[in-house]
DNA sequence: CTTTGCTTATTAGCCGGCTAATGATAGCTT
DNA sequence: AAGCTATCATTAGCCGGCTAATAAGCAAAG
Protein backbone atom coordinates (compact mmCIF):
# COMPACT_ATOMS: atom_id res chain seq x y z
CA UNK A 1 0.00 0.00 0.00
CA UNK A 2 1.19 3.30 -0.93
CA UNK A 3 0.25 5.32 2.35
CA UNK A 4 1.32 8.26 0.63
CA UNK A 5 -1.02 8.64 -2.06
CA UNK A 6 -4.12 8.68 0.40
CA UNK A 7 -6.45 11.69 1.14
CA UNK A 8 -5.95 10.68 4.91
CA UNK A 9 -2.31 10.95 4.38
CA UNK A 10 -2.10 14.35 1.97
CA UNK A 11 -4.39 15.61 4.59
CA UNK A 12 -2.44 14.49 7.58
CA UNK A 13 0.77 16.27 6.30
CA UNK A 14 -1.49 19.36 5.47
CA UNK A 15 -2.15 20.07 9.44
CA UNK A 16 1.69 20.33 9.75
CA UNK A 17 2.36 22.64 6.95
CA UNK A 18 -0.45 24.77 7.05
CA UNK A 19 -0.66 24.98 10.91
CA UNK A 20 3.21 26.81 10.71
CA UNK A 21 2.14 29.30 8.06
CA UNK A 22 -1.01 30.29 9.79
CA UNK A 23 1.11 30.10 13.05
CA UNK A 24 3.47 32.38 11.38
CA UNK A 25 1.29 35.16 10.15
CA UNK A 26 -1.05 34.85 13.39
CA UNK A 27 2.03 35.91 15.70
CA UNK A 28 2.76 39.23 13.84
CA UNK A 29 -1.00 40.28 15.14
CA UNK A 30 -0.19 39.01 18.70
CA UNK A 31 -1.99 35.54 18.70
CA UNK A 32 -1.65 32.28 18.20
CA UNK A 33 -3.08 30.16 16.20
CA UNK A 34 -5.40 28.90 18.35
CA UNK A 35 -6.69 31.76 19.72
CA UNK A 36 -7.19 33.35 16.71
CA UNK A 37 -10.68 30.65 15.95
CA UNK A 38 -11.96 31.53 19.48
CA UNK A 39 -11.76 35.51 18.66
CA UNK A 40 -12.93 34.65 15.41
CA UNK A 41 -15.98 33.27 17.29
CA UNK A 42 -16.82 36.02 19.44
CA UNK A 43 -16.21 38.13 16.55
CA UNK A 44 -19.61 36.72 15.54
CA UNK A 45 -20.96 36.78 18.30
CA UNK A 46 -19.86 37.91 21.47
CA UNK A 47 -20.61 36.72 25.44
CA UNK A 48 -20.74 33.39 24.62
CA UNK A 49 -20.58 30.75 27.45
CA UNK A 50 -17.51 28.48 27.05
CA UNK A 51 -19.89 25.49 26.44
CA UNK A 52 -20.96 27.01 23.64
CA UNK A 53 -17.92 28.24 22.22
CA UNK A 54 -16.56 24.78 22.67
CA UNK A 55 -19.53 23.07 20.60
CA UNK A 56 -19.17 25.84 17.50
CA UNK A 57 -15.27 25.87 17.23
CA UNK A 58 -15.82 21.83 17.53
CA UNK A 59 -13.17 21.79 20.40
CA UNK A 60 -13.41 20.61 23.80
CA UNK A 61 -13.92 22.56 26.80
CA UNK A 62 -11.08 21.76 28.02
CA UNK A 63 -9.34 22.90 24.78
CA UNK A 64 -11.10 26.26 25.17
CA UNK A 65 -10.75 26.43 28.61
CA UNK A 66 -6.98 26.42 28.45
CA UNK A 67 -6.69 28.95 25.35
CA UNK A 68 -9.09 31.60 26.50
CA UNK A 69 -6.27 31.78 29.62
CA UNK A 70 -4.04 32.89 27.02
CA UNK A 71 -6.58 35.49 25.81
CA UNK A 72 -7.62 36.50 29.55
CA UNK A 73 -3.92 37.00 30.17
CA UNK A 74 -3.00 39.26 27.34
CA UNK A 75 -6.48 41.27 27.50
CA UNK A 76 -8.12 40.05 24.38
CA UNK A 77 -11.29 38.90 26.92
CA UNK A 78 -12.76 39.27 29.57
CA UNK A 79 -15.08 36.79 31.86
CA UNK A 80 -18.32 37.65 33.77
CA UNK A 81 -20.50 35.61 35.50
CA UNK A 82 -23.46 34.56 33.55
CA UNK A 83 -26.52 36.18 35.19
CA UNK A 84 -29.19 33.04 35.31
CA UNK A 85 -26.35 30.08 36.15
CA UNK A 86 -23.56 30.13 38.92
CA UNK A 87 -22.03 27.19 36.65
CA UNK A 88 -21.34 29.13 33.66
CA UNK A 89 -19.21 32.41 32.55
CA UNK A 90 -19.56 34.44 29.57
CA UNK A 91 -16.80 35.48 27.65
CA UNK A 92 -16.62 38.83 26.38
CA UNK A 93 -14.22 40.69 23.95
CA UNK A 94 -11.90 43.91 25.01
CA UNK A 95 -11.44 47.07 23.40
CA UNK A 96 -8.25 45.43 22.43
CA UNK A 97 -10.30 42.35 21.65
CA UNK A 98 -12.45 44.35 18.87
CA UNK A 99 -9.27 46.55 17.88
CA UNK A 100 -6.79 43.81 16.73
CA UNK A 101 -9.61 41.96 13.83
CA UNK A 102 -8.52 44.69 11.80
CA UNK A 103 -4.96 43.86 11.68
CA UNK A 104 -6.20 40.07 11.88
CA UNK A 105 -7.97 40.27 8.40
CA UNK A 106 -5.01 42.21 6.81
CA UNK A 107 -2.80 39.10 7.73
CA UNK A 108 -5.44 36.81 6.83
CA UNK A 109 -5.53 38.20 3.71
CA UNK A 110 -2.01 37.32 2.73
CA UNK A 111 -1.77 34.07 4.30
CA UNK A 112 -4.95 32.89 1.79
CA UNK A 113 -2.80 34.45 -0.81
CA UNK A 114 0.20 32.42 0.31
CA UNK A 115 -2.08 29.36 0.97
CA UNK A 116 -3.37 29.01 -2.48
CA UNK A 117 -0.37 30.44 -4.65
CA UNK A 118 0.02 26.95 -6.09
CA UNK A 119 -3.28 27.27 -7.44
CA UNK A 120 -5.14 28.09 -10.16
CA UNK A 121 -8.62 30.01 -9.41
CA UNK A 122 -11.07 27.26 -10.52
CA UNK A 123 -8.92 25.20 -8.48
CA UNK A 124 -9.01 27.33 -5.56
CA UNK A 125 -12.75 27.17 -5.79
CA UNK A 126 -12.71 23.56 -5.86
CA UNK A 127 -10.50 23.20 -3.06
CA UNK A 128 -12.82 25.04 -0.66
CA UNK A 129 -16.15 23.53 -1.96
CA UNK A 130 -14.57 20.07 -1.16
CA UNK A 131 -13.24 20.91 2.33
CA UNK A 132 -16.44 22.41 3.33
CA UNK A 133 -17.96 19.20 1.94
CA UNK A 134 -15.54 16.71 3.96
CA UNK A 135 -15.93 18.07 7.47
CA UNK A 136 -18.82 20.48 7.43
CA UNK B 1 -14.57 39.37 6.34
CA UNK B 2 -15.99 36.10 6.23
CA UNK B 3 -12.75 34.38 7.73
CA UNK B 4 -15.31 30.74 7.61
CA UNK B 5 -14.77 31.30 3.93
CA UNK B 6 -11.54 30.98 3.24
CA UNK B 7 -9.19 28.19 2.17
CA UNK B 8 -6.89 28.82 5.10
CA UNK B 9 -9.58 28.71 7.75
CA UNK B 10 -11.39 25.53 5.76
CA UNK B 11 -7.85 23.87 6.04
CA UNK B 12 -7.41 24.32 9.79
CA UNK B 13 -10.29 23.57 10.67
CA UNK B 14 -10.64 20.00 8.32
CA UNK B 15 -7.40 19.30 9.50
CA UNK B 16 -7.84 19.31 12.75
CA UNK B 17 -11.01 17.03 12.62
CA UNK B 18 -8.73 14.53 10.64
CA UNK B 19 -6.68 14.15 13.26
CA UNK B 20 -8.70 13.66 15.50
CA UNK B 21 -9.79 10.44 13.36
CA UNK B 22 -6.40 9.54 12.49
CA UNK B 23 -5.63 9.13 16.17
CA UNK B 24 -8.59 6.96 16.57
CA UNK B 25 -7.63 4.68 14.17
CA UNK B 26 -4.16 4.17 14.74
CA UNK B 27 -4.65 3.38 18.26
CA UNK B 28 -6.48 0.58 17.23
CA UNK B 29 -3.26 -1.12 15.91
CA UNK B 30 -1.45 0.32 19.18
CA UNK B 31 0.13 3.51 17.61
CA UNK B 32 -0.19 6.99 18.51
CA UNK B 33 -1.22 9.19 15.14
CA UNK B 34 2.23 10.92 15.27
CA UNK B 35 4.04 7.67 15.28
CA UNK B 36 2.45 6.06 12.30
CA UNK B 37 4.18 8.68 9.78
CA UNK B 38 7.97 7.66 11.19
CA UNK B 39 6.81 4.27 10.74
CA UNK B 40 5.81 4.37 7.13
CA UNK B 41 9.19 6.40 6.85
CA UNK B 42 10.76 3.34 7.75
CA UNK B 43 9.13 0.59 6.26
CA UNK B 44 10.33 2.71 2.93
CA UNK B 45 13.76 3.31 3.93
CA UNK B 46 14.79 1.34 7.06
CA UNK B 47 18.54 2.05 9.19
CA UNK B 48 17.88 6.21 8.50
CA UNK B 49 19.25 8.75 11.11
CA UNK B 50 17.16 10.60 13.26
CA UNK B 51 18.44 13.65 10.90
CA UNK B 52 17.55 12.31 7.86
CA UNK B 53 13.93 10.98 9.38
CA UNK B 54 13.44 14.42 10.38
CA UNK B 55 14.03 16.04 6.62
CA UNK B 56 12.04 12.79 4.84
CA UNK B 57 9.09 13.51 7.19
CA UNK B 58 9.18 17.46 7.08
CA UNK B 59 9.20 17.54 10.86
CA UNK B 60 12.04 18.89 13.35
CA UNK B 61 14.73 16.80 15.05
CA UNK B 62 13.48 17.38 18.54
CA UNK B 63 9.87 16.26 17.36
CA UNK B 64 10.90 13.00 15.98
CA UNK B 65 13.20 12.24 18.70
CA UNK B 66 10.13 12.75 20.76
CA UNK B 67 8.35 10.71 18.62
CA UNK B 68 10.76 7.68 19.12
CA UNK B 69 11.19 8.16 22.35
CA UNK B 70 7.35 6.11 22.30
CA UNK B 71 8.34 3.53 19.72
CA UNK B 72 11.32 2.84 21.35
CA UNK B 73 9.87 1.96 24.65
CA UNK B 74 6.94 0.08 22.82
CA UNK B 75 9.67 -2.10 20.81
CA UNK B 76 8.74 -0.93 17.30
CA UNK B 77 12.31 0.17 16.41
CA UNK B 78 15.58 -0.09 18.16
CA UNK B 79 18.37 2.56 18.15
CA UNK B 80 22.12 1.43 16.48
CA UNK B 81 25.30 3.68 16.56
CA UNK B 82 26.38 5.24 12.64
CA UNK B 83 29.57 3.35 12.24
CA UNK B 84 30.74 6.16 10.73
CA UNK B 85 29.73 9.58 12.67
CA UNK B 86 29.13 8.78 16.75
CA UNK B 87 26.73 11.87 16.72
CA UNK B 88 24.03 9.99 15.25
CA UNK B 89 22.35 6.87 15.42
CA UNK B 90 20.58 4.86 13.23
CA UNK B 91 16.72 3.55 13.24
CA UNK B 92 15.59 0.46 12.77
CA UNK B 93 12.55 -1.54 13.08
CA UNK B 94 11.81 -4.35 15.12
CA UNK B 95 10.32 -8.28 14.11
CA UNK B 96 7.29 -6.48 15.79
CA UNK B 97 8.07 -2.74 14.17
CA UNK B 98 7.48 -4.75 10.40
CA UNK B 99 4.41 -7.17 11.42
CA UNK B 100 2.49 -4.28 12.06
CA UNK B 101 2.10 -2.55 8.86
CA UNK B 102 -0.36 -5.20 7.95
CA UNK B 103 -2.81 -3.86 10.75
CA UNK B 104 -2.19 -0.07 10.16
CA UNK B 105 -2.63 -0.93 6.28
CA UNK B 106 -5.84 -2.48 7.01
CA UNK B 107 -6.90 0.06 9.35
CA UNK B 108 -5.90 2.56 6.94
CA UNK B 109 -8.22 1.47 4.48
CA UNK B 110 -11.11 2.44 6.45
CA UNK B 111 -9.92 5.52 7.25
CA UNK B 112 -9.51 6.96 4.12
CA UNK B 113 -12.85 5.31 3.62
CA UNK B 114 -14.54 7.13 6.06
CA UNK B 115 -12.41 9.78 5.15
CA UNK B 116 -14.17 10.42 1.66
CA UNK B 117 -17.33 9.25 2.72
CA UNK B 118 -19.01 12.64 1.45
CA UNK B 119 -17.13 12.87 -1.77
CA UNK B 120 -17.71 11.01 -5.24
CA UNK B 121 -14.85 9.13 -6.65
CA UNK B 122 -14.40 11.76 -8.89
CA UNK B 123 -14.26 14.86 -6.02
CA UNK B 124 -11.88 12.05 -4.08
CA UNK B 125 -9.32 12.41 -6.82
CA UNK B 126 -9.68 16.43 -7.09
CA UNK B 127 -9.01 16.42 -3.34
CA UNK B 128 -5.94 14.66 -2.99
CA UNK B 129 -4.73 16.12 -6.75
CA UNK B 130 -5.09 19.77 -4.88
CA UNK B 131 -3.57 18.21 -1.48
CA UNK B 132 -0.85 17.45 -3.62
CA UNK B 133 -0.16 20.34 -4.95
CA UNK B 134 -0.39 22.72 -2.24
CA UNK B 135 2.41 20.40 -0.25
CA UNK B 136 4.24 19.42 -2.22
C1' DC C 1 48.06 19.68 16.84
C1' DT C 2 44.89 23.11 18.08
C1' DT C 3 41.28 25.95 17.27
C1' DT C 4 37.23 27.18 15.09
C1' DG C 5 33.03 26.09 13.21
C1' DC C 6 29.43 22.94 11.63
C1' DT C 7 26.34 18.96 12.51
C1' DT C 8 23.65 15.68 15.36
C1' DA C 9 21.10 14.49 19.20
C1' DT C 10 18.99 15.88 23.19
C1' DT C 11 16.69 18.78 26.81
C1' DA C 12 13.58 22.38 28.36
C1' DG C 13 9.64 24.70 27.74
C1' DC C 14 5.86 26.50 25.07
C1' DC C 15 1.07 26.05 22.48
C1' DG C 16 -2.90 23.23 20.66
C1' DG C 17 -5.36 19.20 20.76
C1' DC C 18 -7.38 15.36 23.54
C1' DT C 19 -9.57 12.20 27.63
C1' DA C 20 -10.55 11.36 32.38
C1' DA C 21 -11.65 12.97 36.73
C1' DT C 22 -13.38 16.84 40.18
C1' DG C 23 -16.31 20.09 42.15
C1' DA C 24 -19.99 23.04 42.04
C1' DT C 25 -24.49 24.17 40.54
C1' DA C 26 -29.10 23.35 38.44
C1' DG C 27 -32.98 20.81 37.94
C1' DC C 28 -36.02 17.14 38.21
C1' DT C 29 -38.18 13.34 40.94
C1' DT C 30 -39.86 11.69 44.77
C1' DA D 1 -37.42 19.23 51.33
C1' DA D 2 -34.11 15.54 49.78
C1' DG D 3 -31.65 13.20 46.71
C1' DC D 4 -30.29 11.82 42.24
C1' DT D 5 -28.68 13.21 37.84
C1' DA D 6 -27.10 16.18 34.31
C1' DT D 7 -24.31 20.19 33.10
C1' DC D 8 -20.40 23.50 33.23
C1' DA D 9 -15.81 24.84 34.32
C1' DT D 10 -11.60 23.33 35.67
C1' DT D 11 -7.41 20.43 36.66
C1' DA D 12 -4.15 16.85 35.57
C1' DG D 13 -1.80 14.54 32.34
C1' DC D 14 -0.95 12.78 27.75
C1' DC D 15 0.70 13.28 22.55
C1' DG D 16 2.29 16.12 18.51
C1' DG D 17 4.10 20.14 16.90
C1' DC D 18 7.55 23.98 17.52
C1' DT D 19 11.97 27.11 18.95
C1' DA D 20 16.00 27.91 21.70
C1' DA D 21 19.78 26.22 24.03
C1' DT D 22 23.25 22.44 25.23
C1' DA D 23 26.65 18.89 24.61
C1' DA D 24 29.23 16.09 21.93
C1' DG D 25 31.70 14.83 17.84
C1' DC D 26 33.52 15.75 13.18
C1' DA D 27 36.21 18.34 9.94
C1' DA D 28 38.81 21.72 8.07
C1' DA D 29 42.08 25.66 8.67
C1' DG D 30 45.83 27.34 10.65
Amino acid sequence: MHFEETAAFLLAKATTSHRNSLQKFTSSVGLHSGQVFVMIELWKTDGQRQIDLAAHLNLSPPTVNKILGGLLENDFVTRARYEDDARSTRIFLTEKGVQVRESLEQAWEELEEQTLASLTDTEALMLKQLLQKLFQ
